[in-house]
RNA sequence: GCGGUAGUGGUGAAGUGGUUAACACACUGGUUUGUGGAUCCAGCAUGCGAGGGUUCGAUCCCCUUCUACCGCCCCA
């Protein structure tokens, strides 16, 4: 390394060719799944004011206080790198009027994309991270928080992984919410000053998160604090029943975690992680979290309507692919080489390697002048089926010679055959 | 934001305050004047993250900085 004068901005990765093939093959079948269940894919822009986020996510939470990726433009505005995907899809759907008459309800929408937190990395955990989520807007049908959960387990099992544990609770209604948090102020209030730094301004401000506190000295308090579960109102249980039913109708397991509250402001009712119990990835073991929210279209400018999604993060569900070992292999095999021997024989080479990738094969052709020996190696460890050798003795006849490298046989055909009949030759060749 | 560990070629790495920085893999060339996976031979870091300092002299000591990995917080 002479003088490494550049480097990647801290806590983001260059994605090379032998990653980009697992990428995309998430990618790929996100999308052919998520059609199944009718999502469609929307794409909204990288950044955004700022207040879109710190409006949505919530002025308490830490992505907004001391996560944010934000910066100001020349024309002084204030910009945020996403922090996450729902907000900026929200923000599209209300600016869009995609609650619209001519727009199916629930509107259900699918993003892949990267995200930027500002925070240090460390495992499983970047400033740029991808992240592909869902939102679907529109209906209060418990069916929808559901289908929702089971279409990301259906996701993960499509891709073969195992061990994953659904971890689910309700945040309930406004009703209960607000009855919750009175009580949960009752409890904490006379502990205040026995309570983490950080939990006692929580407890001002949003103090449901004390209950998301791994910090010791909060966590007794935690343990017996009052349970949400027992503040819903009749509306808010009878979602939360029934929530509960359907799973267990689609015989998904699932735990119920009390405690468990999510890190975003804007969700109510029902709120899911999913995460692995493997062990390569124990600080990161959460791979995909999400939930229903029902202020934020409302507080965008747009009608009351409900939402309900989850994101993935696409990083910790590769490590994971990788630790299961059910990461796919990638195919880098070429089906035609084309060796090419002598200064004379440059243009031929071009002419025959066009015309073998015309016909849908892929193929290479050596560029250095390289010998006969080193050109034929390269093929090799490309594990291309055959080799089209061409020297100046072949030009000079109008011929070439193909030759099958698993068979090692070799044979030599006009080169106006090869132009017009490339996969009859090769269909035959074991036919003479 | 705080803490821990580390930073030598394309890769994995050894190494020492003092002439040419091991070894292996990969790569390139040759052994075979035009044909692969083997053998053997040869080549391949004026450089030890960057910038300062100590010293007659530093990759090795000190300081700063950057980056990576891990942990805390929190999350995807």
């Amino acid at each position: 390394m002479a003088k490494a004068t550049f480097q990647k901005p801290k806590g983001t990765a260059d994605l090379l060719p032998e990653q980009t093939a697992q990428w995309q093959h998430i990618e790929n079948i996100a999308r052919l799944l998520f059609r199944d269940y009718n999502f469609k894919e929307i794409r909204t822009p990288m950044f955004e004011n700022f207040e879109v986020f710190s409006r949505s996510a919530g002025d308490t939470s830490d992505v907004v206080t001391k996560e944010m990726y934000d910066f100001h433009d020349k024309g002084d505005r204030h910009i945020a790198l996403r922090p996450e995907g729902t907000a900026g899809v929200v923000r599209a759907f209300v600016e869009n009027k995609l609650y619209g008459p001519e727009f199916d309800k629930p509107y259900k929408a699918f993003y892949i994309g990267p995200m930027f937190r500002y925070e240090r990395p460390q495992a499983g955990r970047f400033r740029q991270f991808h992240q592909i989520g869902v939102e679907a807007f529109g209906s209060e049908s418990p069916a929808l928080d559901v289908e929702v959960i089971a279409m990301a387990i259906d996701f993960f099992k499509t891709l073969g992984l195992e061990n994953l544990r659904v971890a689910i609770n309700t945040l309930g209604d406004q009703l209960s919410r607000d009855q919750y948090r009175q009580a949960l102020i009752d409890y904490l209030r006379p502990h205040a000053t026995e309570l983490s730094q950080d939990s006692q301004e929580r407890l001002d401000k949003n103090p449901l998160r004390v209950l998301d506190s791994k910090d010791p000295k909060d966590q007794k308090f935690v343990a017996n604090a009052p349970s949400i579960l027992d503040y819903l109102s009749d509306e808010a249980t009878q979602h939360w029943q029934t929530v509960k039913e359907m799973l267990t109708a689609l015989n998904i397991d699932f735990v119920i975690d009390a405690t468990m509250v999510r890190g975003l402001d804007y969700y109510n009712d029902t709120i899911f992680e999913i995460m692995t119990v493997d062990d390569s990835l124990k600080g990161a073991a959460t791979i995909a979290g999400g939930g229903r929210y029902s202020g934020l279209v409302k507080e965008f400018g747009g009608p009351e309507t409900p939402g309900v999604g989850f994101g993935i993060g696409m990083e910790r569900l590769i490590s994971l692919l990788i630790a299961q070992n059910v990461a796919p292999t990638i195919d880098n095999t070429l089906d035609f080489y084309v060796v090419n021997i002598g200064k004379q024989t440059d243009v031929v080479a071009t002419q025959i390697v066009q015309a073998v990738r015309s016909f849908g094969y892929a193929a290479e052709r050596d560029y250095l002048s390289r010998s006969a020996k080193a050109q034929f190696k390269t093929a090799d460890r490309h594990k291309s089926q055959y080799v089209i050798t061409i020297g100046e003795t072949e030009l000079y006849n109008h011929v070439a010679n193909i030759k099958n490298m698993s068979t090692g046989q070799q044979q030599t055909i006009k080169l106006a055959d090869l132009y017009t009949d490339l996969p009859t030759i090769i269909d035959s060749e074991g036919d003479n």
